[in-house]
RNA sequence: GGAGGGAUAGCGAAGUUGGUCAAACGCGGCGGACUGUAAAUCCGCUCCCAUCGGGUUCGUAGGUUCGAGUCCUACUCCCUCCA
């Protein structure tokens, strides 16, 4: 008996997107789905009241840092992760891996893991995939990721096959390592940059492990958006179609739809969450930048055709002044929009493959967004 | 009335053995970036015109000097103390 279960309700024959449901042991929810982020087991300014609201299902953490602080002893004492910071759906935790990438000035990769310096503290440690699986174990996560590493982007083939042949021995350790897999799915991650020789060796190596669930990692770390999306659609044929499909740290607005497009089940970013604290909102009609001067006398809503709390009660004008006041407020309202425009777009993907339209909305959706735009760009 | 201190770019504030000063730094202003969160962060620009480059600045007016934000004189204003 495996925590996770993924159920495909339905294809869209317009684009052949996926229409599924996940089960977990904290509930279940409707694919394709985006997770906000919530690194410090908090997505930054919101309650989880907040983020039931706007229809947050699952939101992800993080291992490496709560590892930091507060140790994941003491999320377990509180009774795991959920209990910890007052969340009762699903919760996805990252294993670190992606910290193998941000923070490579501070850390030293070995076949047994990887050496980190404290980004705090400065303290040496290690992180290995054992380590990173009773982490996880620990704080109860319904999703746990592999420990793997996500090379940069260029990287070269042989530095890339090496990784990826590693992460893949990493997989199995984390495997091997997993204490509670009737109570928490562990999902492994496809690597491989841009080379579709790895890609595919990847993919291999892991399903052979068998999986309750497939993350494709590695993308989105600076790459055109066509290699992002040649890679997907290269990689999701060598993937099982009764499993989820996780399109790691993917969160602008256009990318979802074409992930989803390409059987992509699963996404999260910290886009829309950290872009909002600076000042920058998605909307219909595209990106805006609220800080800009020419809000300052603006009193329409962020984007006149949403229908979240901050667009129905509050100014360009006043969350402009906000932001620029450094008030509190104005970081809550921004990533409260900002994440219910994209949990409502994944709420709008999935209308349109129940309806069979995905291609057709795509058109819809990006001819407002700008992205049809000759000089559209950074979106 | 007397003694002393000070006036620098939108604001605050460095700069006073005269040259390397269009003038540090902070704030403010303007713009940009942000994709499994070292991020309420980071990066530019911010006297005028301009592509190089040029033109005007450091309370005002003179002066010394090859050269002055930096030295001298007068004036204006501000602050502190004494009458």
């Amino acid at each position: 008996m495996t925590a996770i279960r993924y159920e495909l309700i339905k294809t869209c024959k317009q684009t052949g997107a996926r229409l599924g449901r996940v089960h977990t042991p904290h509930g279940s929810f409707e694919t394709p789905i985006f997770m906000p982020v919530g690194t410090l087991a908090t997505v930054k300014t919101m309650t989880p009241e907040e983020l039931k609201a706007i229809n947050a299902e699952i939101i992800l953490s993080n291992t490496y840092h709560l590892w930091l602080r507060p140790g994941e002893d003491i999320v377990q004492e509180a009774g795991g992760l959920h209990q910890f910071m007052n969340w009762d759906r699903p919760i996805l935790t990252d294993s670190g891996g992606f910290q193998v990438f941000s923070l490579s000035d501070l850390r030293e990769i070995e076949e047994k893991g990887v050496h980190f310096r404290n980004h705090i503290s400065g303290e040496k440690l290690f992180l290995t995939p054992e380590k990173a699986t009773q982490i996880q174990n620990a704080l109860g996560s319904d999703i746990m990721m592999a420990f793997d590493e996500c090379p940069p982007f260029p990287a070269e083939h042989k530095y890339m096959k090496d990784s990826v042949e590693r992460t893949s021995r990493w997989a199995e350790r984390c495997l091997a390592a997993h204490q509670r897999p009737e109570d928490q799915g562990l999902f492994g991650i496809v690597q491989g940059g841009e080379y579709k020789d790895l890609r595919k060796q990847s993919a291999q190596d892991l399903t052979s492990l068998d999986f309750p669930g497939y993350a494709i990692g590695g993308l989105s770390v600076g790459e055109p958006k066509e290699i992002m999306n040649e890679m997907v659609e290269y990689t999701t044929q060598f993937l099982p179609t009764d499993k989820p499909r996780y399109l790691m740290g993917v969160g602008s607005a256009d990318s979802l739809i074409d992930g989803a497009i390409r059987g992509i089940d699963m996404f999260d970013c910290v886009l829309p969450t950290r872009i909002a604290r600076n000042g920058t909102l998605m909307t219909s009609q595209g990106r805006l930048v609220v800080r800009n001067a020419k809000f300052a006398r603006d009193f329409s809503p962020l984007d006149p055709n949403c229908d979240c709390y901050t667009c129905k009660n509050y100014t360009r004008a006043y969350i402009r002044h906000l932001i620029k006041t450094d008030e509190i407020l104005g970081l809550r309202l921004t990533t409260y929009h900002n994440l219910y425009f994209l949990l409502n777009l994944m709420e709008q993907v999935r209308e349109a493959i129940k309806a069979d339209r995905l291609g057709d909305f795509r058109e819809e959706f990006f001819e407002n967004y700008g992205f049809n735009k000759p000089d559209a760009k950074n979106f």
